[in-house]
RNA sequence: GCUCAGAUGGUGGAACUGGUAGACACGCAGGACUUAAAAUCCUGUGACCUUAAAAGUCGUGCGGGUUCGAUUCCCGCUCUGAGUACCA
């Protein structure tokens, strides 16, 4: 593209973006005008972007999107009367700096500041109204000091379900060591200690601890990790997509290790219920929901029969949503991994048992996914009793068991679960009917619940209602099961074997954590040789020298998640200097949570759901005031990379030539498609000369033209150096300036909407600001406004836009608004309108979208103060209303004909003047119309 | 498979509670200015059919419905994008 306006004409008297754009930006930072302060007289609104991992390519065009949006909205809040917070700053700590490190040996931290710095800049030049005296690093000391110490009230804290809350971890030791852990009502590990009271005391130090890890809400506890050889350390379930890496795209493995990890299943409800009560958009609620995966069932303990010596229990325990269904059970089934399969595995069933789980093993996890069809499993030849039938049924195993949700045991029932149908079918296991309204199940499962129970003993007869409260009552009464909710949410993994993040303030004595005292915080990063794992496969922090708590005790060597500084950084805006807390009392009380929030909808299953996990934590303890912290979630659309191609002819040997064919004609010809950079691309016609120097090896090579012009292929992938199609706001601000780029940007399309990016159009926004500024200019380019009264038709080009902004960033409709303002602006220049009044008030409504231009202007008009401590002008109505309309006549739904009639006129009236009409007379042939239908002020409708 | 979002000119999109579909802008075509180009300004621009002009027919992914009137509401389908996936 060549976005060169001719600026050495334009230099000597048009609209000069870059001096404006560069004075107000230096005055808006000279004289601070954006610091938000503690205000009561005002209501406080607090507008916030997902900040930005600082990366080494810095911002391309589709980054400031939502920061535009946002700016937006927060310059227009501050017209309107409201203390505004709108900060920004950075999330740090993350793994691209770190592979560089690995790559270079330089240190984390000076990349990182050199990205930020970039960022810095970029973000400077497109005007935003940041208050950056309160940005925040989560990679600084004085910042990561803070996620420490929370980390620290989750070790203290464990979830008492009698208070739905989190308590401290003291209050736990006294009920237990009063009352002991019997009536317990808490969440926490299985294995918990059958304690009774008096039992606590008798524990040693070591005893007790191993106890509390089991309660506490950061834990440390073998588990099965999502492993990622390829980048040395674990991953939480929200990292991994389809068996992969989300960040670099590797290979990602089951394994067991040591962990920490976030009892953020404590949680599972209160996050489920706290989405009915904010407004965010739908389709981040309903991933949230299925997330957590909440499901109302029950759980079951089916017998074993002549179970071997030495079990730790005599029972296999499922879970199920069809408790009604427990009659027609006819076979068990446990996941591969189920700690049970070996010891209930008879001896003639062992070479089989052992054959299926080494063939599962084999498989990976994109294997089992993509084969949900193929039906395998393998018997143990143990026999289980249906508690509630007395009927022995077969054990099995099979892969479509999921040994980490529920229990890791099933109950198959084939007539109501087509997947149980399908595995009963193969191996011949029997199908048995339990309502009567079942249909076929010769040919397939049936779901129904509706009609009678059969073949269901004391159910028989009943409808599914009562049918599952009537058995949930018995299971709990046999003490052989009861209703239970079961969540798919498991716990968060949060240690990470990296270097780029924040020490876990924990060190080990006799094998168990401890945490450091809360006056040593920050337990800083230390210093290493080599960011790569130890000889021994340690972390990198193994590396530190010397690197032990009071000289004795190891520190642990894993770092927290990306997500960990995320989840609490709004608050820390607040107060950024705060040394003694997070921030202040009296800071969490005034701005409490954020009214606003805009970012991406990919953080929708982790930030977003983790940030509220650790806000509804931090309220429990009484450190902040709100349950759920972003009342209003937005997210911008992703901007997607708009590729350009050219054809290069091949020969018939394969080999590229020296040809390249126009997009139009290019199928006459054998070619490859080969990526060219979108800059030098304009309305998909190729600049050859430009092309000559991009890419020199075609400096002789023939092009084949359609109507003399090379056109160019277009095709929408993502934005990324290697396809030549990313667009630098740099460039574009150079060439139009910042004023332009933001209404731009909004002028794509609906800000929720994700699009491709097409500079084509940009010149439609810079005409409409020279348009603007020639508005306030004489034809010498002289400054001339005047002082004259309005006209009528001033007034109401004016306030239809005064209106229409205020609706549309209500609404969050940006585009629409930059299309007004180019009708305000067509309309007031036709009107030749030059006056102050309608002009300074005109300066006020868009400038939260073009802030430099309407200081500019503002100033010249006069005034000495920023235009951002002005009023937003008030709407009207008087205006617009008018005397006269022009009503759209149609015949049959038809529109034939437009009236001008008076809207003093009632409905009888207007029918009256209309039917007399001589194209309507035309139209009705004389007939008389069946009906005419008037609705005031909006159409005239006649049926014939 | 399931859940959600979407489909409007050559392009991005507008039409807010059912009321003149295509605002605004890009592109394209023609014209003015210019030695010429760029820039700027003016005019036209959904498709079809005709025309000197007017008029007419069709038209918001497809098929149906409700209504005086449907891009908008209802039912069924197709396609695109996102999320999720043996969840018991």
């Amino acid at each position: 593209m060549l976005f060169s306006p001719n600026t050495k004409e334009l230099a000597a008297m048009d609209y000069q973006f870059k001096e404006i754009e560069q004075k107000w930006q230096g005055f808006w930072a000279a004289h601070q005008t954006f610091k938000a302060e503690q205000d009561s007289a005002k209501p406080k609104y607090y507008v916030l972007d997902m900040f930005p991992y600082p990366s080494g390519a810095g911002l391309h065009v589709g980054h400031p999107l939502g920061y535009i949006a946002s700016d937006i909205f927060a310059r227009y809040k501050r017209l309107k009367g409201f203390n505004v917070l709108h900060p920004m700053g950075y999330d740090s700590f993350g793994l691209p700096a770190e592979q560089y490190a690995i790559q270079t040996g330089k240190h984390p931290a000076l990349t990182t500041e050199t990205n930020i710095n970039t960022y810095r800049r970029q973000l400077d030049q497109i005007g935003f109204s940041f208050d950056w005296s309160r940005e925040v690093r989560t990679s600084e000391p004085d910042y990561y000091r803070w996620t420490q110490w929370i980390f620290m009230q989750l070790f203290n804290s464990w979830y008492n379900l009698e208070t739905d809350k989190a308590e401290p971890i003291s209050l736990l030791i006294e009920k237990i060591s009063t009352a002991g852990s019997a009536g317990l009502k808490a969440v926490a590990d299985e294995d918990i200690l059958d304690l009774a009271p008096g039992d606590w005391a008798k524990l040693s130090e070591t005893e007790q601890e191993k106890e509390l890890l089991k309660y506490r809400l950061t834990y440390l506890r073998e588990s099965t990790v999502n492993w990622c050889p390829a980048l040395g350390t674990v991953l939480a379930n929200d990292e991994v997509k389809e068996g992969f890496s989300e960040r670099g795209g590797h290979p990602v493995e089951q394994k067991k290790m040591m962990q920490w990890s976030m009892r953020i299943s404590a949680y599972a409800e209160r996050l489920l219920q706290g989405l009915n009560t904010i407004d965010w958009p739908e389709p981040i609620k309903e991933m949230q929901r299925n997330w957590i995966g909440k499901s109302v069932g029950a759980s079951v303990r089916f017998k074993i029969e002549n179970p071997p010596a030495g079990l730790p229990t005599d029972q296999i325990e499922v879970f199920t949503t069809r408790v009604d269904t427990i009659f027609g059970v006819s076979y068990l089934v446990l996941a591969p991994e189920h700690e049970l399969v070996s010891a209930l595995t008879t001896p003639e069933q062992e070479a089989a048992i052992q054959q299926y789980i080494a063939q599962t093993k084999k498989k990976s996890e994109l294997d089992r996914m993509a084969d949900t069809k193929t039906v395998s499993g393998a018997f143990t030849g143990t026999y289980v009793i249906n508690p509630v039938s007395g009927e022995r049924v077969q054990l099995w195993i099979a892969d479509y068991v999921l040994a980490g949700y529920g229990t890791g045991a099933v109950m198959g029932v084939p007539s109501g679960d087509q997947r149980d149908w399908l595995f009963a079918r193969h191996f011949n296991l029997p199908v048995i009917q339990i309502l009567d309204a079942q249909q076929d199940i010769t040919l397939q499962a049936d779901l129904t619940k509706e009609g009678k129970y059969v073949n269901s003993g004391f159910i028989n007869g009943m409808h599914y209602q009562e049918a599952t409260a009537t058995l949930n009552e018995w299971l709990e009464k046999m003490q052989v099961g009861k209703a239970k909710i079961n969540y798919r949410m498991r716990d968060a993994i949060f240690g990470r074997q990296r270097y780029w993040g924040e020490p876990i303030p924990v060190y080990f004595k006799d094998g168990l954590p401890y945490l450091i005292k809360e006056d040593e915080l920050p337990l800083l990063l230390p210093d290493v040789d080599k960011y790569l794992p130890t000889e021994s496969g340690e972390p990198p922090l193994g590396r530190a020298h010397e690197w032990t708590y009071e000289k004795q005790y190891q520190y642990e060597l894993s770092t927290m998640p990306g997500w960990a500084g995320s989840s609490w950084y709004w608050y820390r805006y607040m107060d950024n200097q705060n040394e003694n807390a997070f921030a202040s009392e009296d800071a969490i009380a005034y701005w409490k949570d954020v009214d606003l929030y805009i970012g991406g909808a990919e953080h929708a299953t982790g930030h977003l759901l983790y940030s509220r996990f650790w806000n509804k934590f931090l309220k429990d303890l009484g450190h902040v005031n709100e349950e759920e912290p972003f009342k209003k979630l937005i997210n911008q659309g992703m901007i997607q990379g708009r590729s350009n191609f050219v054809y290069r002819v091949v020969a018939e040997d394969g080999r590229g030539t020296q040809t390249l064919v126009s997009h139009g004609l290019k199928d006459q010809y054998k070619t490859a498609a080969l990526h060219v950079d979108v800059n030098i691309v304009e309305n998909e016609v190729l600049n050859i000369a430009k092309f000559k120097e991009f890419r020199p090896e075609f400096a002789e090579a023939e092009f084949i033209l359609e109507n003399g012009k090379y056109i160019c292929g277009v095709e929408v992938e993502k934005m990324s150096k290697s396809k030549f199609n990313v667009v630098n706001p740099d460039v574009l601000i150079a060439g139009y300036g910042a004023d332009t780029l933001r209404m731009y940007e909004m002028f794509l399309g609906p800000l929720e909407q994700s699009k491709p990016w097409n500079t084509n159009g940009i010149e439609g926004v810079f005409k409409f600001l020279r348009k603007f500024w020639r508005l306030f200019h004489n034809d010498q380019w002289e400054f001339s406004v005047s002082d004259a009264e309005p006209t009528k038709a001033e007034w109401k080009a004016l306030h239809k836009i005064i209106k229409k902004v205020q609706e549309d960033i209500e609404r969050f409709s940006f585009n629409t608004s930059v299309s007004s303002f180019m009708i305000a602006v067509n309309e007031l220049t036709d009107l030749k309108c030059n006056k102050k009044a309608i002009l300074q008030e005109l300066v006020l409504v868009l400038s939260p979208y073009a802030p430099h231009i309407t200081e500019e202007l503002w100033s010249l008009l006069g005034n000495n103060e920023s235009l951002s401590g002005a009023v937003y002008p008030e709407f009207k109505p008087e205006y617009l209303v008018e005397d006269e309309f022009s009503y759209p006549v149609s015949v049959n739904g038809k529109t034939r004909t437009n009236l001008n009639l008076s809207l003093a006129l009632e409905s009888a009236e207007i029918e009256e003047l209309v039917l007399a009409d001589e194209t309507v007379q035309k139209y009705l042939e004389g007939k008389t119309p069946k009906k005419v239908i008037i609705v005031k002020g909006r159409i005239v409708n006649i049926v014939i």
